[in-house]
DNA sequence: TAGATTGTTAATCGATTAACAATC
DNA sequence: TAGATTGTTAATCGATTAACAATC
């Protein structure tokens, strides 16, 4: 899972690259630009197979469509919003969803101001017709930006409905076995950070 | 720094049990309502000074108190806001900052469409007037919500300017030697999710 | 072939868990 | 005193780093 974690940096850096017309790089001219050891990054690419070159080094193309593979970046991801609040509103304007192989296709809130405005270029909807949605539409999953209150219950109906994953922004605990769950903790990100300048003072 | 990051945990618990009038608490009983084992918690507190009794426990008043002030929640921490678009906007609306010990005194965009409007009943500066502000205001953090290809320099000057903390949003990495820094990572959250996703099918 | 660089094993480091003596 | 529970040391586990043989 640490491993996991780093993929991302690897997937971006290799764009990065890609897009600069590199052909090859070495662990240690990743390991300079990552901050990482090269020893790591080298034990990191064997996890997943051997995308190397003795004495020549990485293809940058290839090594990049791999890790792109493994985050599974091949298929789309179809995905329901839950909560269309200011965060949630955020999320939809801020991230450009459908580049990145998401399908946003379905937005859900039970307050009566935002059920039927349109964002993102989709209409709200109630939550009373999310049985319904889900059922039809089948959404993979789901990003949760309602109140903590209801996360757990939400994320319970949703698992039953056939949404198998969250990317949770609450400060709740989502407790759903076998569900994939990815929680975006800002307040305890907040409390860290000011631990760390109250330390730095 | 591992423990640091579990601090937030115990204390959310630790209020929600002194609204609930609880007293007192075992490691065992933490261990059952926080999924740690009762052992990491002992030593996890242990490492900031015996809080417990023995045969006792922990008094939860005492122990939230001690950790919110090894959190540093005893003093006010004054933010900026650098980027008042979705994702700032989101932030500022979503977290009740000055319930929580902070103070937002000012933000900044270059946008001549948000210069002048008022975000959280603050108004929203120009760039330009980021560095009177500074030198006159002394804020000590800011939350970095720009586009990524500025959040280095931003961070830079304001660094130079005696921000010492960054709260970073942007997919960037900010090299300041001596600032404090925290990132959240939307983009790496979102494709560690979609690997899992992609693992559970 | 010589040089470079990976793949992989072994050593180190840090964090978690287990155990138990200290003590309330 | 007996029971409970901490504080703390020792054992385990996992992840990172170092080393080097394999090989392009």
């Amino acid at each position: 899972m640490a491993v996991i974690r780093r993929l991302p940096k690897y997937y971006r850096l290799l764009s990065a690259l890609e897009r600069k017309d590199t052909t090859r790089i070495s662990s240690h001219e990743l390991s300079e630009k990552l901050g990482f050891t090269a020893s790591q990054i080298r034990q990191d690419l064997n996890v997943f197979g051997g995308f190397g070159q003795q004495g020549y080094g990485y293809r940058v193309s290839d090594l990049k469509r791999e890790i792109g593979s493994i985050l599974g970046l091949d298929s789309n991801l179809s995905m329901i919003l839950v909560g269309a609040g200011n965060l949630g509103k955020a999320l939809i304007n801020h991230f450009p969803f459908w580049q990145s192989g998401f399908d946003l296709i379905g937005i859900f809130d039970v307050s009566e101001k935002v059920i039927g405005t349109t964002l993102g270029g989709i209409e709200v909807f109630s939550g009373a017709v999310l049985e319904d949605f889900c059922r039809t539409k089948k959404p993979e999953a789901a990003i949760l930006a309602l109140p903590t209150e209801f996360v757990q219950k939400s994320a319970e109906q949703l698992y039953g409905l056939g949404v198998k994953g969250f990317w949770n922004f609450t400060d709740g605990d989502i407790n759903v076995p076998g569900a994939c769950i990815e929680d975006i903790r800002l307040v305890e990100s907040l409390m860290t950070f000011r631990f760390m300048m109250s330390r730095a003072k």
